[in-house]
DNA sequence: AACTATTTATAAGA
DNA sequence: TTCTTATAAATAGTT
């Protein structure tokens, strides 16, 4: 009914869709409506749209409770302690990973463990090792590049100061005090990409320059 | 829409409420299912003639009681007694920390962990070198009464050896041989506590004798 | 949000 | 009930 014959199936265009939504919803409602009052039944109807939002109507004097406790006594099918149950099994289902997730988290941080076995042990230290493995890489590529420059730096000054015969303590200070920037650089939680993006690419330092390796 | 027009209130003949009641039924339905199709949408209804009877139609995929919840959760109305909403706060609550845990599990597995800022990084670490002291502390508590017993003898017997001036190489080989026996017993899963039970206080062996350990 | 050419639903009759 | 059909109502495309 329209200006053209339209196939039933899923609207493309999403504003004609909304459209469409908007204008036969207030159909179907006004429908229920008169069937409602022509021949004395009640109704609801709930629509949600692929949106989220959702529109409803009922008829009923008592309201969708009410309907529904008809609907309870004449379906034959129990949605209030079929919906109970459902809701039990899932609080089971849930607490259960919930308790695994709790122990295997325990053991990681090595909380109680007297009770594992030495085979268990094993596998929850492998597993720590695997972990500790991947977070050092991670950390390693989250290094913000004037660290890594910090640290070709620091070679190079440990180099030279060799060569130049420095004292060795002296030395060790210099390089701590270098430690300590680099220390207060990652508490700021800056990342090499994060400082990349900020950093127009002609200015940025390229970290390996032939003189600053020669000696690693 | 008829061959004449009709005053919307109630239908006083009873075979033509009848008549209408069972054709609008059917209208509304059609309307229901094709705005689901072409609005991609889901609607639930239910109806009840004067008669009592009752008619459904309901497009969701999870069936009434999903829609239901969904109505529950947008409407804000509680259709559900106090029950049913605490059993769902519950979930919600459960939930909740289900998925924190799951994302600190993963974390200390070294997955998922390239959006991290260098500190969380360095926190997730200590926690990990935490834990795995832990446990290589565990494990080595857990080193059956046997097996320290070995390494005593161990050691013992490479002293013995270093005084009759044995060759390095063959005394190696021994030594591989009571760590692969170690290593054995690692695998049944005996730990000392177990160990302890099983044996009889009066036959169990002392580990540290002077005489084993005089080197140490 | 209004308009209107068409399609669709349906009231009445058979 | 079901079919038919004249007509009311809904609505697709357009403005």
């Amino acid at each position: 009914m329209g200006r053209g014959k339209i196939e039933i199936k899923r609207i493309e265009n999403s504003s004609n869709r909304q459209v469409t939504y908007s204008k036969r919803k207030n159909g179907i409602i006004k429908k229920a409506k008169e069937i409602t009052v022509l021949c004395d039944c009640s109704i609801s109807i709930i629509i949600f749209a692929s949106s989220g939002k959702m529109n409803e109507f009922c008829s009923a004097k008592n309201g969708l409770i009410g309907l529904l406790d008809d609907y309870h006594r004449l379906s034959g099918k129990r949605l209030w302690d079929d919906k109970h149950q459902n809701l039990q099994n899932e609080i089971e289902r849930i607490k259960k990973e919930n308790e695994s997730m709790q122990i295997d988290l325990r053991h990681l941080k090595g909380e109680e463990i007297t009770s594992l076995k030495y085979e268990e042990l094993q596998v929850i230290e492998d597993g720590l090792e695997l972990g500790l493995a991947k977070i050092r890489g991670q950390k390693a590529s989250c290094t913000p590049i004037s660290m890594k420059i910090q640290i070709f730096i620091k070679m190079e000054v440990y180099n030279r100061q060799i060569r130049k015969g420095q004292d060795a303590e002296e030395m060790t200070q210099q390089l701590s005090y270098i430690s300590q920037q680099q220390d207060q650089m990652a508490a700021m939680g800056i990342n090499a990409r994060e400082y990349q993006r900020q950093v127009p690419f002609s200015f940025r330092v390229q970290p390996i320059q032939p003189n600053l390796h020669e000696r690693m």
